[in-house]
DNA sequence: AGCTTTTAGCTAACATCATTAGCCAACTTG
DNA sequence: CAAGTTGGCTAATGATGTTAGCTAAAAGCT
């Protein structure tokens, strides 16, 4: 029996492709398992189980949007960071929806959980945006709040099929946008 | 054996709460037949399997929360009914998460499927509320899938424990309706 | 090299859960 | 009250997550 050579990365990173093809519902240890070439159970000595899996695909997931928003700000300003920032996350999200999916619902587990600290960083990326807006110290908050809320309330509607006329989705999004802009330039 | 008196409703009924309490993923036949005192298998004569009890979930859910936005707009008009909207959507999805979360990524069978029409009355509360300010014919689709973004997305993220930092979030959801209603006004 | 230790894979087994089959008693309807 | 329908049941099956225990491959040491 050669090995696999695998190691919890790979495993992570696997399963979170997976999750993208499938969704995360249907992501199971069995499928998982025959991904990577490999028996179930021994996917068991890489992750601790299903939950686990579920923190470490999470875990990259947030990294991995950190790293999208992040780039694609960096040289912009004002509108153009805050597109820049918008029409990322929500690319990352249609192009990844099951990982996305696994970061929902999860609490971390301490101010070190790798969780923690890349949710950390996709929350800086957009607070990198609304440095670009003149907005009082008191109003920071609320706005970075509702960027996120914009942004995942948008994306994951679209990735639930949840618009259902014809209207285009890409030109809502750009409306959102631009209507976003001019409140934050208002405030 | 005496009978227990089910009907499809009540089973679903009882799904919806007993989602709302362990959260959707939480909910399994086991659980809910021992819930409504009944053998597992029985559940079957009133619903057609798990898929089929969450579209019925999903369905009971939409109409509700038509309900509850419909009902909480009456009356009002321009920001208050903004206001009102948004806040009866935050708190029905705050109060029965678990029948909410059944409603995403669903697709409607066809025009007469239950959680069609249902999703139709609760966008036309919503469209109901956009009335109140002066948007052009162009931008009026635009605006109802901001609302629906922004009230879906600050709600699941609360619901969620997305929002990590200690501001009130209260506060922020207050601050966001301030933001949409000065936008929608100057379009 | 050869020996030991660690470890990544395996098979076998078990628990939980959704679902189906088939039976029987309780309602309903004439 | 007889006949048919139906809502409950037990038993069984298949899928899935997980653990236990074995073995061979890799890694490390003398």
């Amino acid at each position: 029996m050669p090995r696999a050579g695998l190691d919890p990365a790979a495993v992570v990173a696997a399963g979170a492709a997976l999750a993208d093809e499938v969704g995360l519902a249907g992501l199971t240890m069995g499928l998982l398992a025959e991904r990577v070439g490999v028996r179930t159970p021994s996917l068991y000595k890489h992750v601790g189980g299903q939950e686990d899996l579920n923190r470490r695909i999470a875990a990259l997931a947030l990294s991995q949007a950190a790293d999208a928003v992040g780039g694609a700000v960096q040289g912009y300003a004002g509108r153009d960071a805050l597109a820049a920032a918008a029409r990322a996350f929500r690319a990352f999200v249609l192009e990844h929806p099951g990982r996305y999916a696994a970061t929902l619902g999860l609490e971390p587990s301490g101010p070190d959980d790798p969780l923690a600290t890349a949710g950390q960083r996709l929350l800086g990326a957009f607070t990198a945006v609304l440095r670009g807006y003149e907005i009082a110290e008191s109003d920071v908050d609320h706005a970075l709040r509702m960027l996120r809320s914009f942004c995942h309330g948008f994306a994951t509607l679209q990735a639930a099929n949840g618009f259902q006329w014809s209207t285009d989705i890409d030109e809502s999004f750009e409306w959102l946008i631009a209507f976003t802009d001019r409140g934050l330039r208002a405030i």
